[in-house]
RNA sequence: GGAGAGGUAGCGAAGAGGCUAAACGCGGCUGACUGUAAAUCAGCUCCUUCGGGUUCGGCGGUUCGAAUCUGCCCCUCUCCA
């Protein structure tokens, strides 16, 4: 099976602008296409974790991947998809975000064979009116109003800043297939709208044709956007996401949504997956099991996976005492009280909440439920570390210092 | 620039001088049932030293008492230019 059959047959492909041309340069290393990251955070997410696998896979394949690093764009935020104004960041947070992605796509990206761009490099230096003279006879507002991404924005709000956006990364794609001979764009399918300014400016200016494919975004059986919590995104980085997190997300995912999610995420063979879905319905934990380890392998390495495996494996099974359970330092320097203790963890997020979550039963130590709200944990207790256990599923040892 | 409508907890949305720490829905948390799933059911969901304390865009004012009335300021939307 060839790249483009096998990125098909995942269910990866949403939109492309031209099937038969992009098939016969994909599938034959002549790709050099380009995704965009705009330094948003200090690290990546699994919003972002698609299209590095994506990357991944298409040079494996013999295509050169071109990083594109939204150094200028992150200026001024992409509207698609939200429904509010993106936070403007300063020059140096979105330089050291650039700095954080890159180490983080290494993992994924061999960059010996891949070329590394920041927009910031020609974006920054433009000149309004030449820019403007230049790219602007090129976009219709009539069209742009159209596109669905600045539709939703009609009724909240959109700023001739965020209007811009289309713009600049339209000139992006034309910029890189001017400099670089880049034919082709990749990106989330939210970003279809945008992707087609930048082949029509390229068909514009050039009288060439580039091309644009957008891949499936990932969606929840309900159709929300998958990878976020209530606590937000989950991180690849992991001092934002542990890698038990990071896992135990996985592990506990809709039984609708993990055949999707091996097929979308995973690197296991096609047929494997396609012989899992024939598996009777009470293989479904083991499933998610494979899922959980695999993308844990993928982001974390496999020294870790293999551990969290394990240490998952013996908390949900009753050992509740394992050395690779999550753990939370703390400092304290007396006696302390039990709420403070969960605050002090992060456990809860304020005493109150503490304390009903003992009202309710739903707080044990070292496998002792507890009742008294008022619980002074002593100092030498915290210094060897007490096991906690939140709820059903949230195991975490506390030590101090 | 002019006219109008708004800004209430994580979100949506009631409340229009004391009975309001603020209805209801979503989300979230805990419990029951399960399979570390979904669905369902029950409770909880500002902080607290459990005495209280601090909230309704911001800063002042009126009042015994203000999310509610008032002055100014900031922000958003709609219509007109």
């Amino acid at each position: 099976m060839k790249i483009y059959e096998e990125l098909q047959a995942r269910g990866l492909i949403a939109q492309v602008t031209d099937e038969k041309e992009i098939k016969e340069l994909i599938n034959n290393g002549n790709a050099k296409f380009y995704i965009g990251f705009d330094p948003t955070a200090d690290s990546l997410h699994v919003g972002h974790f698609m299209a590095l696998c994506l990357m991944k896979r298409l040079q494996e394949a013999g295509n050169t991947p071109i990083v594109l690093l939204g150094g200028g764009t992150g200026y001024i935020g992409d509207p698609s998809g939200r429904s509010d104004m993106r936070q403007m960041l300063d020059k140096a947070t979105i330089e050291n975000n650039c700095e954080c992605f890159k180490k983080q796509m290494s993992r994924f990206i061999d960059f010996n064979k891949a070329i590394v761009a920041n927009n910031a490099d020609w974006l920054l230096d433009l000149n309004y009116v030449e820019f403007i003279r230049d790219i602007g006879p090129c976009f219709s507002v009539n069209n742009m109003l159209r596109a669905e991404c600045y539709k939703q924005r009609m009724e909240k709000g959109l700023s001739f800043l965020e209007f811009n956006y289309m713009l600049m990364q339209s000139y992006d794609f034309y910029y890189l297939n001017q400099k670089y001979g880049c034919n082709m764009q990749f990106g989330g399918d939210d970003q279809w709208s945008n992707m087609l300014g930048g082949t029509e400016l390229i068909r514009k200016k050039t009288g060439k044709d580039a091309y644009a494919m957008t891949i499936t975004l990932l969606l929840n059986s309900e159709g929300k956007k998958m990878g976020k919590t209530a606590n937000g995104a989950i991180w690849l980085d992991e001092r934002k996401t542990t890698p038990f997190e990071f896992f135990q997300y996985w592990r506990n995912i809709d039984d609708n949504d993990v055949i999707k999610c091996l097929k979308l995420l995973t690197f296991l063979p096609l047929e494997q997956i396609i012989e899992m879905e024939s598996w009777p319905g009470e293989r479904i934990n083991e499933m998610k099991e494979i899922l959980a380890y695999e993308l844990t392998k993928l982001v974390h390495g496999k020294t870790k996976a293999d551990e969290i495996l394990q240490s998952a494996r013996n908390l949900f099974s009753g050992k509740t005492n394992d050395e690779n359970m999550p753990k939370e330092i703390i400092h304290v320097e007396t006696d302390t009280n039990l709420l403070d203790v969960l605050v002090l963890s992060k456990l809860t997020s304020s005493k109150g909440e503490g304390r009903r979550l003992i009202e309710q039963g739903g707080l044990s130590i070292n496998d002792q439920k507890i009742i008294n709200p008022n619980l002074i944990i002593k100092l030498d207790e915290l210094n060897k570390g007490i096991n906690i256990r939140k709820g059903k599923k949230v195991f975490i040892k506390v030590i101090n210092n």
